[in-house]
DNA sequence: GCGTATTTCTTCTGTTATTCAGAAATAATA
DNA sequence: TATTATTTCTGAATAACAGAAGAAATACGC
């Protein structure tokens, strides 16, 4: 069980907040927007296919919109193996943190 | 000023936690504790000389040590920019947290 | 209603960057 | 000259990047 990347890491945030609307384009879109960066199709489809392939993230794709455009969309959502992963990353984090003043105070939780 | 991938911030995380004693075989050693996972020699200097490159730490060479072996190590310091660098991760971490409430409780800080 | 345009979303292609594994080189003391 | 601690190097695998192409649905003109 190897730690996440960043990228993975911060696909299951979005995966989790995005609650019942996460798919790739929403997905990337959500990152874009926090981070401020920009992402590639690629840097998001790939890492949520590896994702899934190790049981992180289950993938059900949706039925037509009935919007305008629409091919169906592929809707994640995290598994417990991804919470998991996820407080593992926090857990290494946190173990780094301790006694380094620079990170005690001011530091966002 | 790109977000810190991961190997980047566990390093300034450690670099940080050593304090006086920061260099390449330690700081090694000590994320191969605390994550128990196996780190190359590569996987540590390399993204070292990325760090130091980009502001993040700044190394300098100490002397020789009084031990039987020793080239000279050479240490590292966290930069300001480091610093805001490691904030700034955790600060799109944080963002992507709110609302959630798989991530509420029970997720170390 | 049929064909075509339009829209949304995913997949693919080629390139670059990062990480990995560990051997080799370097620089010090014994 | 042997030994030890540290860093550097080499070659290979994995991950990320940029964006064009493809696929799948609805809407529109006639």
């Amino acid at each position: 069980m190897t730690l996440l990347r960043r990228t993975e890491e911060l696909i299951l945030l979005a995966v989790l907040q995005l609650h019942e609307n996460a798919y790739g384009v929403t997905i990337r879109r959500h990152l874009m927007e926090i981070t401020g960066e920009h992402f590639s199709f690629a840097s998001v489809y790939v890492p949520l296919d590896r994702l899934a392939e190790r049981g992180y993230v289950t993938a059900i794709d949706g039925p037509p919109t009935k919007e305008r455009g629409g091919r169906r969309r592929r809707f994640y959502r995290v598994t417990q193996a991804g919470l998991t992963a996820l407080t593992e990353m926090e857990r290494v984090r946190s173990a780094l943190r301790q006694g380094v003043p620079q990170l005690a105070f001011g530091y966002p939780l």
